[in-house]
DNA sequence: TGATTACCAAGTGATTTAGTAGGAATTAAC
DNA sequence: GTTAATTCCTACTAAATCACTTGGTAATCA
């Protein structure tokens, strides 16, 4: 499994196009400019994102960039495994020789806590990102309690 | 952020130990054997480990690594932030030029996002772990049903 | 003394990251 | 119909990271 930028790079991108792409589409420049993204790793980004269909592309002078549904279906999951491509790899490929040794027994429970954090992620939509964001002004804390998890408490 | 296959090959160790450090220090080879990990990678991640006082090393023959809290006293973001150091960088060093455009904006709600997973991993303990694994035989599957999330429900 | 272990540092091939460069295809505006 | 704007596509690249190897040194037990 991964998480690293790459996915934020998307994720914000998508945040991008749900709060500017109400009236017509964005461009990638646009977001390169805004984001502080270079273009043409924003368009690799996009060609991942359109092979799942999160974004559709217009073509030609005003084109750019739209959603691909509505913001409320797109979660952040999916968003992390177009571009990063959620891979939780057995060493073992399926069961072989792993029976009952350790290795197998930690395996089968790190991949339990994936797919935990895959639920995670997946319970918050795009459209809650966007709710959190405009509800609040720019000096303000936007705390982030979604669906999924209610008594977060610090370490 | 990051969190990839070397925080899971800590975590394994670090089970690993937990597990057969009852009677006397497990040595890196036993571990190396178990897990299929090379040995000297696993030097290197116990070095990251022990300066974090997660592990405790012994040396001489006879020796090997004990745990260096209790298993309860030790979650799996202490050892993933030990091998891993899970920087979520801001782009914006600090607070200069992104006052109130969306590049600051999004940033902010992605270092959440970050922070209630790693909330997620501070309150699962390796002891949790242990109890959860030793709890089943082998042909059974383990949930993982944690302190911090009661109500995962699938996407 | 010798074996066994942890410790330490440097190097390496493969992969990923974040980006450049250079185009081709589509389409709106002139 | 030409031009400009945009997406789309392929290939390349420097830097970093991953997983590992090599070759040691230091401590400790028998």
């Amino acid at each position: 499994m991964r998480l690293s930028t790459k996915g934020r790079y998307a994720v914000t991108a998508m945040l991008d196009l749900a709060i500017n792409g109400k009236n017509g589409p964005v461009t990638l420049a646009e977001i390169s400019e805004n984001q502080g993204i270079s273009l043409s790793y924003l368009e690799q980004l996009f060609a991942a994102l359109r092979s799942k269909e999160l974004v559709r592309g217009v073509r030609g002078p005003g084109g750019g960039y739209y959603l691909g549904k509505s913001s409320d279906e797109i979660s952040i999951a999916n968003i992390i495994c177009a571009v990063d491509e959620w891979v939780e790899f057995t060493r073992c490929g399926g069961r072989q020789n792993c029976s009952g040794g350790a290795r197998c027994l930690t395996h089968t429970l790190w991949d339990d806590l994936s797919s935990e954090i895959f639920n995670f992620l997946a319970n918050i939509s795009l459209g809650d990102l966007v709710r959190r964001n405009l509800g609040k002004k720019d000096g303000e804390e936007p705390s982030l309690n979604v669906v999924a998890n209610a008594d977060s408490q610090a370490a």
